[in-house]
DNA sequence: AATTATTTTTAGGTAAATCTAAAAATAATT
DNA sequence: AATTATTTTTAGATTTACCTAAAAATAATT
């Protein structure tokens, strides 16, 4: 079976909406897609027909194994190609997400297992977000928010959890990245900062907010 | 202005099919589109009112310099992603089309630069059609049809008239391909075989339609 | 428990791109 | 020039993905 472009977006909605827990609502998803509740009813119906997710009016939505693994699919191109546009076209992580909204999309089979092959079967992103393979597995994310590091423990930045050109403007600013290693030095009650250390650098503080869009792996 | 992949295939269909002189007919444009007479009226209408082409009823069509241009960029990242597909992910020449087909459609200005300059600027796409560059130029192809060449005149196969697996799988079999140079010894007018040679390989007889098949340049 | 607020669904409609069948225009033949 | 054939356009429907407004169901407050 062959999706169209439209229902491969509320598939991916929906995979990224559902936590373990829980059913996905009607609202929940008009405002990611930023369209109407009355729209995502109608399109809900038309994907249960497909047996891609189970539904019953007014109880919301979740992905059926069928809904999954497509969703996999879409994922695990879409973070390829943001690989790609990183790596290989230079592209900055803030400038490759609308591009891989289309990219995604782009239908043949071969040409996901002959990228991915080309860049070497990476297994994250450029946002630290894993890619999952060509069986719908991914690595299992060991990292942890840096506001939750505990201080004095040694990390290395592995993922972002904004993909602004504001956050990147701030990271370049600071001379973080992906990869750099740091520790808390101490925490701030007051405002919720932290003050981190980078290799010999001298100590330097940094929002609540900035710690909150930044995620590390204990190394 | 932006436009629907639906009319960026018409645009490109009526730049393929438009020659230097003459007008392109409502039937010739429904055939090459897999469509009916009627829709493309319908689209026609619709195009013109874009401004991309001049159409008047029962008088068949041309493009506008607007739509050239539009056609130029699309068939720029048709040939650029073929390269990309054949030279980097090892695709044969014969299944990157309808790839091709689904990726000419990516809007991203700055990914068809990027992906330029990734691949080298090269100037034919993997059929031995010109790439146009950023401004809408391209080479000129000098090459002629295999059948039209001279005897005796060294020659570089530098593009081929079909795309099929049928054409690629005789041309490995005869060692042929993109670059190869040969010249030809002799030609058969009894049924318009010709019989080339390869460099210090023995000449041997090709048949009509293969000759048709090949595009060389003098060297 | 009754009322009020929120969420979700239904009903009915629009725009894009398609189709078939019939009408109109153009081209080719007698 | 008249007739016939072909091409092209119009008329009217269909499908997909939307929308707004009203009705129905569920949740939250009094
Ligand atoms: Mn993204
Ligand atoms: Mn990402
Ligand atoms: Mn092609
Ligand atoms: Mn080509």
């Amino acid at each position: 079976m062959s999706f169209s472009i439209t229902e491969e977006n509320y598939i991916k909605a929906i995979f990224h909406l559902q936590q373990a827990e829980g059913n996905v609502s009607t609202n929940e998803l008009a405002a990611e897609l930023h369209t109407k509740a009355a729209s995502v009813t109608d399109m809900l119906k038309k994907l249960k027909a497909k047996k891609l997710l189970s539904y019953e009016k007014y109880k919301g939505v979740r992905l059926s194994n069928e809904g999954k693994k497509l969703a996999l699919a879409i994922v695990r191109k879409h973070r390829l190609w943001e690989y790609f546009l990183v790596d290989k076209l230079q592209f900055g992580w803030d400038e490759v997400h609308e591009v891989a909204e289309e990219l995604e999309h782009i239908s043949s089979k071969k040409l996901v297992e002959k990228l991915d092959a080309f860049l070497g079967y990476p297994k994250f992103d450029p946002h630290g977000d894993p890619i999952p393979d060509s069986h719908g597995k991914m690595a299992v994310q060991v990292q942890v928010n840096l506001i939750d590091l505990p201080v004095n423990r040694l990390a290395e930045v592995s993922g972002v959890g904004s993909q602004s050109t504001e956050l990147l403007e701030l990271l370049k600013h600071k001379h973080i990245g992906i990869g750099t290693r740091l520790e808390i030095k101490r925490k701030f009650s007051f405002d919720h900062s932290i003050e981190i250390k980078i290799r010999n650098q001298n100590p330097f503080t940094i929002s609540q907010q900035l710690a909150q869009a930044l995620f590390v792996k204990p190394v």
